[in-house]
DNA sequence: ACGATAACTTGATTAACATCAAGGAGAGGC
DNA sequence: GCCTCTCCTTGATGTTAATCAAGTTATCGT
């Protein structure tokens, strides 16, 4: 692999406090690769094979059972995947494929249950990552049962305008069918729930957002740090 | 607390292959206690400051927003919870009461984080404990968004019969009410859903419930091992 | 055993969401 | 430039599930 691509997998915070002597193993044992745009990379029901490190582009968590299909996240850079189904020495629950061209590391799972034995502050750290997953899932899980197709999308809103900047202006960081699929409806809903949230300043031109009114779309959105907090 | 509970909590995956003074210390600052039934003993956004482990009865986690709470999930014996609030030493993402009554071990949430830190093995039996919950909330996500109410039902009798013996006969463990909130859909619809069953063999009397025709049922729910197993 | 209370069921209605069927707008290829 | 294809939108319709309103059956306490 690349030696300048080192720094930045080492910051992850997954990585940060473990030994020089177990980081370097790790990384002697893992593949960077680039990967087009739409590329399987994993698929639910197989082994584990590789812990996933995403340092460029965009990858989509899926899963799906007979024919239906649902998006189940999306993974943005510097971040790891399937991080679960490794340390357990598990088959995956869910599919994982590029969104745009991407790049990323792969780090076969044995080595990673190693360093897992081997260096106590990898351990902690996978600690600190898993709890943050399980609670980012909780916080999911509320979302969907505690909320309506509408709320979720205002609420999503919201959350990628602060997450851009808070200008109240942004693009959408995916395409509208794969939001719909997060956010649990279909593509056509996803349209009129846009049209819904007309009156409550939300400006739709193709891919680009503008909130002209944060109260009123506060207001009918009524974001729950709970579930729309990403930092708890 | 009690002497005599103690091996039951030590045989907890949790703590088996802790070292034994980092138990003891644990213990010692641990309270256990009685508590009666629908008793609150968690209200979400207040911080975790107890693990709690539930050596008897049984504990229902649920969560609110606004007017609006659902269950997310029901605790059985022996089992720990708010495990991931305790180590990231944030608030309570879900609320919980005891359903019947109830014996709980209260671990101050301080020793574990410093039983986490002392103890090697510990921090990795949470790290696999840790992995199996986030597992579980994926499964349950999946179910959410892939299944229709109906399905989820079908889906979880055949659970439960599987999880009670097998025979084709079981008692439902809670009530109908939050059966229905656990499963996403309102008491009324759950009624509705038993009698769209009773085609396929699900017979239902109060809480006592039949499967008598499994083939038919396994062909409308199909369950599928990636939502429905707990062991993997 | 009795009444009071809560849990559950049933039916009627409404609301939310999915599906089906076109149409239109935009991106990429040549 | 135009064509093609995909993605998105809109409207009509159908399905699923929530709500409202009684009833009915259990459960609990005395």
């Amino acid at each position: 692999m690349r030696s300048s691509d080192i720094p930045e997998i080492r910051s992850l915070r997954l990585f940060e406090s473990m030994s020089d002597s177990a980081f370097d193993s790790l990384m002697q044992a893992a593949y960077l690769q680039t990967f087009p745009a739409q590329l399987d990379l994993i698929r639910e029901g197989d082994p584990a094979d590789f812990l996933y490190v995403l340092t460029e582009g965009c990858v989509e968590m899926y899963a799906r059972t007979g024919q239906r299909e649902t998006t189940m996240g999306m993974v943005w850079p510097v971040g790891a995947f399937i991080l679960a189904a490794v340390l357990k020495d598990a088959v995956n629950l869910m599919s994982a494929r590029t969104v745009q061209k991407s790049r990323l590391l792969l780090i076969p799972a044995s080595n990673v249950r190693s360093a897992f034995e081997a260096d106590e502050a990898f351990a902690r750290a996978i600690v600190t990552e898993l709890a943050g997953c399980f609670r980012e899932v909780v916080k999911e899980q509320k979302d969907l049962k505690l909320r309506s197709s509408v709320e979720r999308l205002a609420n999503r809103l919201i959350r990628f305008d602060r997450e851009m900047g808070g200008t109240g202006a942004f693009d959408l960081p995916y395409d509208k069918r794969t939001l719909a699929s997060h956010l649990g409806m279909t593509p056509e809903n996803l349209s009129r729930a846009f049209n819904t949230l007309k009156p409550y300043g939300v400006e739709v031109d193709g891919s680009r957002i503008r909130l002209t009114d944060m109260k009123s779309l506060n207001g009918l959105a009524r974001p729950d740090p709970l579930i729309d907090d990403r930092t708890t």
